[in-house]
Formats: structure tokens, C-alpha cells, sequence
DNA sequence: ATAATTGATGTAACGGTTTACATAAATTAA
DNA sequence: TTAATTTATGTAAACCGTTACATCAATTAT
């Protein structure tokens, strides 16, 4: 076994000897430093990770827990994380859950079992409890899904007011019969974009009918595609849509498309998220752009916190965001 | 701190019992089983990973180096990659390098410093050294991007041949001025595609030209729409374009289109990969449909083989590949 | 020349877990 | 009843690195 003894032994000195060179603390001589970084690079000799983070509780690791990369929604924000957290000199590890609990737990158990400082949480499906227990003793985010009952602090943005302005836009645009189609509404963000959404339409005497509600489980194209292939039997076909997520936006003009349908002649779409594919469909999509980096880089920014200040509270916040009009609803 | 010995003393029995339950070797009496596990819960115990992967040198854990995640041909490799690890009850660690030669290096030094019990690699941009190297004495599995020169497994696709295939449909479309959109050709697969595309022009006699043939250090919708901008004011327009991956090719239609141009009538576009976007754009996009999936569960299981029987050799493979034919090359 | 200070290095405990081996208790065999 | 075996549990070393403290040598101060 290479160690640091086997390391120690061949350059003659002492483990603490070569442990001080390793971390170069200064105070070793010059040429018993230079002995000992010979023998170093003559073993190819590597510090085991494991004694050291065990040793010194700090593993300067960060999880990051999303869903699915799949979705580019993700990887912008884990591009902001990133920023951040290399600059504090940490490194992330991105873990996939599939929104499976058992996986959750799986992830959520390195943080207790101390092989990563801290973990950013986006879209939990775990027990509450368990989440909040885990939050109590060790750093942990909440981003874009977040459950405000938690006293887990979280960064995202008002998706109700943000799926009021998209359908607003899409009012203003002249239309009246205006479908939504959603995600799975057990998710925090699912129903506030529905609320946002009925609470335009409320404003303005619009209907709102259960045939324009749709919900889907899964978050892919394909699931857009069969929305619209409902919305398009429904009895009173809607003149607009409002999707959740560009994913599902995207799904449902390429839906459109095979029907021989054009938006917004046809139907007017709105997306989410603005995923850089958004501005490459044609028609472009109109959507509600989420400033995703700066999500990123604040959900590192208050884990930090958390970290280096853990008994001070980190406070929430909602970030702005912004409708991106593009030609799938402009006439 | 609460720890094993915590857990032992409060349950009136040695760590070593504590142990025993924890890891049910069936050796235990039921009635001290009890007595303990009720402690654990108690306490809300959760053994240290660090103290137990020491000891055990074995982490159950598997890192993914990619490049970056917002390329979606990566996702479904992923994927491929989850599905064989978890099934061997390990953990997927994923981490995003940007193709960097030293953050590269900060995640191998993982392996060596025991965090992780083996490395799939995409897309490697170390120094080669240093990567046998560490090859010689860890798991490693090439996947994707690969050097053949490197006693290292690898998976991959037969990229010359694939770009050759891609090239001809062209040809047989009856384009004869065909320009390749390229990346880096620091990349393996970027100098074999432009092998293929190159093999197929002079076996059809075709013009080979300087100002058809363009390189992006970065893969994103941008440089696929800053290429297509050179191509559009080349001295010799060429009527087809070969690019060697889809986002590449997206934003080449992107920026079409933006012209008013069409594909195929004016331009016809070919890409790369098979990404599920490649289907949702308008036209859909002809491309190499790359088992994706396959390739990562394959790099597993061989990565699996490597960890499993150190000594043994462990073959690389070349999977096949498709042609996926869709509008924007069919007139 | 002696005492006090500085500098370089070594010793050993510690972080948390697992497990070979030892021991004690309980059971079975003779 | 005693010896042999089985079962349950404990002891302590091992995995690897860090660091407070101790030690010794060398330098500086008096």
C-alpha cells in the first residue's frame, strides 16, 4: 500500500514531516522538503482523500440533486453553481434522482455520512420531514422547487406571478380560450403556474374550462406532443396555450406542425424556462425567461453561507423574471 | 460527535456489535439487535462513509466526467451509465470539466485518492501521460471521445464511417458542393468525421474546398448559426452541409431561416448525434443516429469488468450507427 | 560560558468503521 | 458430570492523514 508512511519511510523522516511538506506548511527545512517532494513524485504518491476529509471533517464537496439532465433548464444553473462553488475552491458533484424518493435518500445520506459538505436540492420528492431533519444539521438549498413550509431556506422566482404575465400576454394578444398544459401538480411550481394562470383568466371574465387543463407526469417532448394532440380533439379548441415548460411548449408546436397547424396563426404557444433550444425552434417560442445562472450562483452563494456561518439564518429569495415575446405569439 | 462508539455505549454493547447490526451479519441475538437498532433510530444514527470506505477501500461510487451537460447527447449516455450502475448497487457521481485540463485533473485525483472506485471518461482533454497513467493502476473506461494510441477501453462509434454514410446520403441527394461544419480537431471524432466526409467527396470525385470546411472551438447553437453566416456569403455557396453535431446543425437551420432560406430546397442539412431535439425542429433534421443509451450502458459494464477483474483485459468495441432520414435533407 | 530562544523534526492520539481473533457463555455430546 | 462444540460478544489493530505537544539541535542573547 502507497501511503503516507510508505512515503515517510523511503525519505527517511516522519509522517508529520511529509504531511507538512504535502500541505506545505513552511516550516520544514528546504532540503528535507526537497527530499521528501522527490520521493512524493518519484511513488506518484497521492494523499488518500478518505483519511484526510475523515481527519479534518470537510470534504470541500458540494452535491447538486437534479431531477433529470435531460432538460438544458438544468444545466444553466448548475453552470451558475459551478461558478461559485470553484471559486470557494470546492467541486460539485451533479447526482441524478429521476424525482425518485429512494434515490433521494440514497444522495441526501452522503451529506449525513459526511462525504460532501453540502447538497443544492432542486425539485424534492422526499418526505418533508426527513428533508427538514437532514436541513436542521447540515447545508442544505432548496432551488426552483422548494416547499415554503420548510424552514429550509430557497431561491427560485414567483411562478405565479410569472404564468400570470405569460397568459396575460397572451390576453392582450386577443385570445380568450386559453389552455394550460402542466406538469404534475404535486409539485410546488406546477401549482403556482396554474394559479397564475387561473387568476388571469379570472381577471378578465375568461372561461376556464377542464378540457384546456391538461397534466402531464413526465416532463419530455413527447408528453407535449400528446397534450396537444388532446387540446386538438378537444370540443372548443383553445386559440392560445400556455405550457409549463418550454420542453412541453416545444412537444406541442412540433405537434402543431405535423397537423399542418402554424402558431400563432393557428394556436399561440407560450413556453417556460427559455432553454437556449427555445429561440431555435421556428417558430421561435415566446416564453417566460428564468435567470437560471443567477439561480445557480445564488443557491451556491447562500449554501456557502450555510457552511461557513451555520447558526446564522440564510434568507429566501424569489428572483425576477421576464417574458421573452418571440413569433410563436406574435401575429 | 455521534458515532459508533456513541451508538455502543448508549446501547450498553461494543462497537464491534454496533457494527454487526449495521451490516445484518445474522450473528447478532435478536434481542441485542433490538436493543441496538432502537439506539440507531434513536439517535437518528448514520455510519461515516469516510471512516467506512477507508477501512473497506471501496466507495460504491462511479464518476462521470463530461464536458458539459448542456449538450443533450450526453444525457441519454447518462442514462445508459445510471441504469448498469445502480443495478450494481453503486452511485453515480457526474462532473462537468468544460474540457479542462486541470479541472479534468482535480476529478481524476478523485480515483486516485480513493473517493471514487472508477472513472468513465468523455471527451478527455488531459495530458495523455497522465491519463495512462492513471489507467494503469484505476478503472478507466474511455466513452465517446477516445484515443486508440492509449492502452485504455474504450466505446465509441465508427465516427469515419458514420460521416461517411452521412456524406453519401447527400451525394445521393445529388449535392455536389457539400461543406462540413466542424469542431475542434484537437477531438478524435472530429478529425475522423472530417475523414469520412473528406473519403466521400474524392470517392465521388467531388470539389474539395478550404472555404467549406469550418472549425468551432465551442459546440452551441451560436457557432452551428456563425458557421452557416460564412457559408451563406462563400465565394461558392454550397448546396449541402455535413455537420458533426446536431446542435451544430440546428443552429445552422436557425440561421436559414432567419435569411429565408429553406432546408432542403435551398440548403440541405445534415447532423449529428440524433439528440431528441433533432426531431422537434422544423424541418426535422437528418442526422447519425448514435446509440447513445447503449454506449453508456456498455461503458459501464465494461468499467464493471475492469473493477471486478482488475487483471483481465477488457476489449473495446465500435457500436453501429444510423442514418436517420427526415426533411431537411429529403426534397 | 550559560541561559533563553528559535527552528526542525518526531511521537502519538485522533477521526470512524470493520473484522480477525480472543473470550465467555450456553448448548450438545459423551 | 465433564469435555467438546456452538453462539454471542468484546478487544484491538488496521485503514490513512493531521496536528498538538514533546524533543532535540542550533542559534542568539546576556
Amino acid at each position: 500500500m502507497l501511503n503516507i508512511h510508505k512515503v515517510a519511510e523511503e525519505a527517511g523522516v516522519s509522517v508529520a514531516t511529509v504531511s507538512r511538506v504535502i500541505n506545505n506548511q513552511g516550516t520544514v527545512a528546504k532540503k528535507t522538503q526537497e527530499k521528501v517532494e522527490k520521493v512524493i513524485s518519484r511513488l506518484n504518491y497521492e494523499p488518500n482523500m478518505l483519511g484526510r476529509n475523515l481527519r479534518n471533517s470537510e470534504s470541500r464537496l458540494i452535491m447538486v440533486l437534479v431531477p433529470t439532465i435531460s432538460n438544458p433548464f438544468y444545466a444553466q444553473i448548475v453552470q451558475g453553481i459551478e461558478d461559485i462553488v470553484r471559486k470557494e475552491n470546492y467541486n460539485v458533484f451533479l447526482c441524478t434522482t429521476d424525482s425518485e424518493p429512494e434515490r433521494e435518500k440514497v444522495f441526501l445520506d452522503y451529506v449525513r455520512q459526511k462525504l460532501t459538505d453540502g447538497v443544492i436540492f432542486m425539485d424534492p420528492a422526499v418526505e418533508v420531514e426527513m428533508l427538514q431533519d437532514l436541513a436542521n444539521r447540515y447545508p442544505v438549498i432548496q432551488c426552483c422547487e422548494y416547499n415554503e413550509d420548510l424552514n429550509i431556506p430557497y431561491i427560485s422566482i414567483d411562478d405565479t406571478q410569472a404564468s400570470y404575465k405569460a397568459v396575460k400576454h397572451l390576453i392582450t394578444m386577443g385570445h380568450e380560450k386559453i389552455a394550460i398544459i402542466n406538469s404534475d401538480e404535486t409539485f410546488q411550481y406546477a401549482r403556482n403556474r396554474k394559479k397564475g394562470y387561473l387568476k388571469a383568466l379570472e381577471e378578465y371574465g375568461l372561461p376556464i374550462k377542464d378540457e384546456w387543463i391538461l397534466k402531464n407526469s413526465e416532463l419530455n417532448f413527447e408528453a407535449g406532443q400528446n397534450s396537444m394532440r388532446k387540446l386538438l380533439r378537444a370540443d372548443d379548441k383553445p386559440t392560445a396555450i400556455f405550457a409549463v415548460s418550454d420542453i412541453l411548449a416545444i412537444g406541442a408546436l412540433k405537434r402543431m406542425n405535423e397537423e399542418g397547424l402554424q402558431a400563432p396563426e393557428d394556436i399561440a404557444v407560450v413556453g417556460f424556462d427559455n432553454i437556449p433550444f427555445a429561440s431555435m425552434t421556428n417558430p421561435a417560442l415566446t416564453t417566460i425567461a428564468q435567470p437560471m445562472y443567477e439561480i445557480g450562483s445564488q443557491a451556491a452563494k447562500m449554501l456557502f453561507q450555510k457552511i461557513n456561518t451555520p447558526d446564522e439564518p440564510v434568507s429566501s429569495t424569489l428572483l425576477d423574471n421576464e417574458l421573452i415575446i418571440r413569433e410563436s405569439t406574435l401575429g
